[in-house]
DNA sequence: TGACAAAATGTACGCGTGTACATTTTTTTT
DNA sequence: AAAAAAAATGTACACGCGTACATTTTGTCA
């Protein structure tokens, strides 16, 4: 086929080649030559023989946990960080693997680098567990590159073990935390996930330090746990319910929206309605918050962007404010809304 | 390397082949040193030299428009039917590419095929318009394996020009329509997506078809149209409040769970309410309808099924309920809850 | 035990590129 | 105008695997 377009241009094989490619010096006249030989011929390259001359597979590869039923994590989350890897893998010339990760089955993201099927590695729904570090551990230790994203491996502003992209989840919950004080309350419940993820802890760590800023009392009864489900925000409605009714708690801020909105619906069970008898602030500012209603105040996280900056890192040589302590941590953003009595203007 | 594995086996390289494919009769002794000499040494094939060796990419595409910042489409229904094709590609030993396609970009689906970066295909958010059936006629053409998801291009029943999985929109939306009348509506208005989608037209001939089949009346001001976005129902809430206010309306119907919260929230801002002032019913059954308040009754959508089923068509040789149409049809579920006035049981 | 069939293994090569190196053509320099 | 340098092109081969075919070993049957 490439010989047939190398016959109709009246050159080699090699100069087809170095035209389809634009390498080497190739006069003017002949590259036309082979371009209009190639479009009449309709031919198009064999990628697989090219990956494997190259001996690169053109393919960034991401994985994420499968969730089966239901997802514990927000799909939303996903969805964007999978949009925005996608935009700027398309931009580079770049394919996008697509590999899930089974709860039980190990780790082997090695032998993906082995097999040469990828390039590099952006890991999704990583945890602070075992087999997760020593799984990047192993991948850090053979060189290959790989980014972490939206979890985070050495200490908060520290030196990064991994390649990370983070958001600033610390500063994001100190903002929500500062808000629901700003507009009078005092106390602060707190409907943390699971502190495997390192965001949960980030958030923790926010919201105890402008507590301790403010002079506030920090009170282990306001701090619950959920594992960022809609359901397990709705079944802790029920505790946040007793605090609220009998004074001791004001507010609340969950860690996500889908606990939040849970929350929001166990606690109108109790009769009590965000926004006129408590105020509550969620995380993410996915589409659900602004479903909600009332409208969900949350922390806008740019997971597009994460991802996006992830990629580039990986595919471009993209350092930008990386380098050093190889994690860039993006700036999250407090959306304000109805859920703590911010009237949205119509139309949005 | 292959060579090394050889050696330390004491066999020939094709051996090494043969036991590691599982293809020939090989000796069960000389198996098992292979595969001990295989270990030992760490040897990982290199999957680029398969893939070319094999003329076979082993990758699965799939397309999915690009959402650029604000979505159209729910995310919630790409991620479910990903979830399932994913879950089908990993069962079969296969890879999935992810292809995103601009909206202005010309699709360009045979190039996949002819450079072999992919040995089958499914589209995502394919619509009744030139470009995309033309890409599609194309493909079908050079007969090259793939798979329309959740989109019909022939005739509802009929036979179809391609591969298609779909759910049964048609039934799914007379189930809807029946049951707000079982609850005693009449007047029921219709949030209809834009016909381009095929799915919005079987919506549509269902809502119309029970509405002949009750003996109501058919009435164009009762039909809307949105974009399938929150806030085009949020708008379209200004038309419902008028129509309902003045008695012309009782109950909604539309085309998916965004609209129909979108519509909520706009007749709330009229002093309306979903299950006291006037019923509403939406479709896709996404996350976002548990989240909603009053819980939103909505269709279930199989979408996890329906990415699986186009997977294994393609990938293994279920043909089960296809063969004469090209089309399998999955059945859609209603679920009944607070927004049509059935009280959610407590703890789900 | 010999002849023959079947099983097991080895040998050799093609798959379609990219590219190092050799060769030819063109341009520049003296 | 000859020599040298630079640009353009051609030749030849490796990349790592799968597999058709040739060969050897093992098993079977008379």
């Amino acid at each position: 086929m490439r010989q047939q377009v190398a016959k109709l241009a009246g050159v080699s094989e090699a100069t087809v080649s170095r035209v389809l490619n634009g390498v080497g010096p190739v006069k003017e006249a002949t590259k036309q030559r082979v371009l209009a030989a190639a479009a009449e011929l309709g031919y198009v390259p064999n990628a697989l023989a090219q990956q494997f001359a190259r001996k690169k597979s053109g393919n960034l590869g991401v994985v994420l946990p499968h969730m089966a039923k239901v997802s514990l994590f927000s799909t939303y989350y996903f969805s964007e960080m999978l949009s925005g890897i996608g935009s700027e893998v398309q931009a580079s010339g770049n394919d996008l693997l697509l590999l899930f990760r089974e709860a039980d089955q190990p780790r082997n993201y090695v032998s993906l680098f082995q097999s040469q099927k990828i390039d590099a590695l952006i890991v999704l729904g990583a945890r602070e567990i075992p087999q997760d570090r020593s799984a990047l551990e192993e991948l850090a230790q053979d060189g290959y590159p790989f980014c972490v994203l939206n979890q985070r491996y050495g200490p908060r502003g520290g030196e990064s073990p991994f390649l990370t992209v983070d958001a600033d989840h610390w500063s994001g919950s100190q903002e929500a935390v500062r808000h629901l004080i700003d507009i009078g309350c005092s106390k602060i419940a707190f409907i943390n996930g699971p502190e495997q993820y390192s965001n949960s802890i980030d958030r923790r760590e926010g919201y105890l330090s402008v507590l301790a800023q403010s002079g506030l009392p920090i009170e282990q009864r306001l701090m619950l746990t959920g594992n960022y489900s809609r359901k397990s925000g709705y079944e802790l409605a029920n505790d946040l319910a007793v605090l609220i009714q009998s004074g001791r708690a004001d507010s609340v801020f969950a860690a996500n929206d889908r606990m939040a909105i849970g929350a929001m619906q166990g606690l109108r069970e109790h009769g009590l309605e965000a926004g006129r008898d408590y105020a509550i602030c969620g995380y993410d500012d996915a589409d659900a918050a602004r479903m909600a209603s009332p409208q969900l105040t949350s922390v806008a996280v740019p997971f597009q962007e994460m991802g996006r900056k992830a990629a580039s890192l990986l595919l471009g040589g993209d350092n930008a404010g990386v380098d050093a302590l190889r994690s860039a941590v993006l700036p999250v953003q407090l959306v304000a809304r109805e859920s703590t009595g911010v009237r949205q203007r119509r139309s949005k």
